[in-house]
DNA sequence: GAGGAGTTTCCTGTTT
DNA sequence: CAAACAGGAAACTCCT
């Protein structure tokens, strides 16, 4: 459980995204509380601002409490865009001990995706415009965590747990979070019965996945680095904690598989 | 009840 | 050839 409000989220991480207005993606109407998509933003054009604003977010992601983001946002404060591209690991770790890693981390991520909405062709079929979404003061803000079980979420807990992973999916690089579904419809079996739609399958888990790469959950797999080409999947910037277990991940649907 | 997020279902076509 | 991958379209569930 998070304890990070949304009033925080609102106050400090939405509230100034209409700054530098020329790198946003949003419209910048007074109703723009919408995060930011980053991977849409040129880092080396942020401002101070900006950069405490993506701290904030980082740290969000991470569940540091809300004391901890204001106070690493401030160590930042001196930071544009452009210090921060030359910035090392150390000095991520100077400025703050606790979270320079994974600060350091998600920004190397970031650096790694391009930055722009359109999507590198993959076949010849051309891929449709996104229908923008409309802020609203209703309904589930962006980034707001619902309380059920998401796909990635289920995905990383089973990777954590040496019931499910080698044998039904593993890490193929922990670090990078990168993995293997290796049973693919026992898997997919597994998430249906999590969701209580006992028509899953691995095809209608995988459109899950792509719709959930769309958004940030999971990530683009690099091409050509010595692994496999099917079932090799990679969590996103928007996915957090598959680098740890999770001692509160409830996966009691585990405890009478036998193999 | 409205509306958004996150799927689920189904489908056609492509790639491995 | 089978299985996986891709992504459009529409519907659905859960949540605020």
């Amino acid at each position: 459980m998070s304890n990070v409000s949304n009033e925080f989220m609102d106050e400090h991480f939405y509230s100034n995204c209409t700054h530098s207005s020329d790198t946003m993606t949003n419209s910048g109407s007074d109703d723009s509380y919408q995060a930011v998509e980053w991977k849409n933003v040129i880092p080396e054009k942020w401002d101070c601002e900006l950069v405490q604003n993506y701290i904030a977010h980082i740290l969000y992601r991470n569940e540091f409490d809300n004391d901890r983001i204001v106070i690493t946002q401030d160590k930042f404060r001196e930071c544009n865009g452009q210090k921060l591209m030359r910035m090392q690991h150390h000095d991520f770790i100077q400025l703050d001990p606790d979270s320079g890693t994974v600060i350091y981390r998600e920004f190397q991520e970031l650096n790694r995706t391009p930055h722009t909405i359109t999507k590198t062709a993959r076949s010849k079929r051309e891929p449709a415009a996104k229908k923008p979404r409309t802020p609203s003061t209703r309904g589930r803000k962006p980034g707001q965590l619902s309380k059920g079980n998401h796909l990635w979420e289920f995905l990383r807990d089973l990777l954590n747990d040496d019931r499910s992973n080698p044998h039904l999916l593993k890490w193929v690089n922990r670090e990078e979070g990168i993995f293997r579904i290796v049973k693919s419809e026992q898997v997919a079996k597994f998430w249906g019965d999590k969701k209580k739609r006992p028509k899953m399958s691995y095809e209608k888990m995988s459109r899950a996945i792509r719709f959930c790469r769309d958004v940030g959950y999971f990530g683009e797999v690099p091409k050509n680095v010595g692994h496999p080409k099917k079932l090799i999947f990679k969590f996103g910037n928007k996915a957090h904690g598959w680098d740890k277990k999770d001692p509160n991940a409830n996966l009691d649907f585990l405890k009478n598989i036998s193999y």
